[in-house]
DNA sequence: GTCTATAAGAGGATAGAC
DNA sequence: GTCTATCCTCTTATAGAC
């Protein structure tokens, strides 16, 4: 009974990789550091986990998926409001949840910007597929945008490494200067 | 003579570090690599660097040099003229020297947004520094600018960013539109 | 200046006892 | 499930011959 209040070992050791691939990257980052950490021995961690390879993307692709299932979860918008509102709708949805945790965003940044020269394929093929997916549940949200989904998610991209960057959170006003800015600029 | 018409090795062994620095990493790079590149043995390039954090610094500290003094060329702008007026002029200046070698930028970038653990006290150590020096030339270029130097810089940070992700230079044109909607949105 | 050989240590991963 | 002990490979760096 006492048992289950406890934190398994499997879930102490996914979390400390977590911050240590966040922080310090895959390279810098060794077994021993996390076995260290989490205070066991490296034989432990390889009874729980396959590889370090395995350990990194099991992290990877759930933060993949937990965003993917997010945005799946952003209802159809209005089919009579113009382009910009519902992808300014979207937006809001998005910044809600870079909000909750920019440490996600932050990771994902982290591997797309400057992909570990050893996991640079497995990263890139993950990433096109996430894009993909992610492009398609944009046009399922707002429906036909083509062209501005480029514009739109570049313009998302940077308020990502703004947050990231600057470690600030941005509001709902600030959003909206912004949007209203980027959207002038997107139509002229 | 005709040696004098040869690349030393040691500028062989800078060269090639610098690129596979910017591309693979720091921790990605290992001396074996450079070595295979330049097509010598590792004891070799021991005889010309003392050691890989000597060399990773000597090509850091000369990126950060040639910076600084492009930015120290820069003449003094027109007192007369508006703060508006001396940092777009500022702004051209800077978008001038990214555009004739943006692996430069790509290569603070890096280091500055994600620094490898091993190295992580003298990157930081060195920003600092760097980041008071920039502040100070650009007070000595365009006069008082106290209330708008922080967002300027950011939004110059934005404009690399930029460049560095999509590998696109930024023409004149391109400035010109982004900082009018920068200004506008700065002094709103 | 460049080489061969090698030290010294870090890192990923496994075998087998408990 | 966790440990000790160990293997193997990779990496930085040095010693000494040519």
């Amino acid at each position: 009974m006492v048992n289950n209040l406890e934190i398994k070992t499997s879930e102490k050791i996914y979390y400390v990789a977590y911050k240590l691939f966040l922080e310090n990257g895959y390279e810098a980052t060794n077994i021993r550091d996390i076995c260290k950490n989490v205070g066991i021995k490296a034989s432990t961690l390889y009874f729980h986990y396959k590889s370090k390879h395995d350990l990194f993307f099991l992290i990877y692709d759930d933060i993949c998926k937990e965003y993917m299932k997010y945005i799946s979860s952003i209802e159809k918008l209005n089919q009579g409001a113009s382009i910009e509102e519902k992808l300014y709708k979207l937006l809001l949805k998005k910044v809600e949840y870079y909000t909750t945790d920019i440490s996600k965003q932050k990771f994902i940044l982290r591997y797309n910007l400057f992909p570990p020269h050893e996991i640079l394929n497995d990263i890139q093929e993950k990433h096109k597929l996430l894009t993909k997916e992610e492009n398609q549940a944009i046009l399922d949200i707002v429906g036909q945008c083509d062209d501005y989904l480029l514009e739109y998610k570049r313009f998302e991209n940077h308020l990502v490494y703004e947050m990231v960057v600057s470690g600030i959170k941005i509001g709902e006003k600030d959003t909206a200067a912004l949007w209203s800015i980027f959207w002038r600029n997107t139509t002229v």
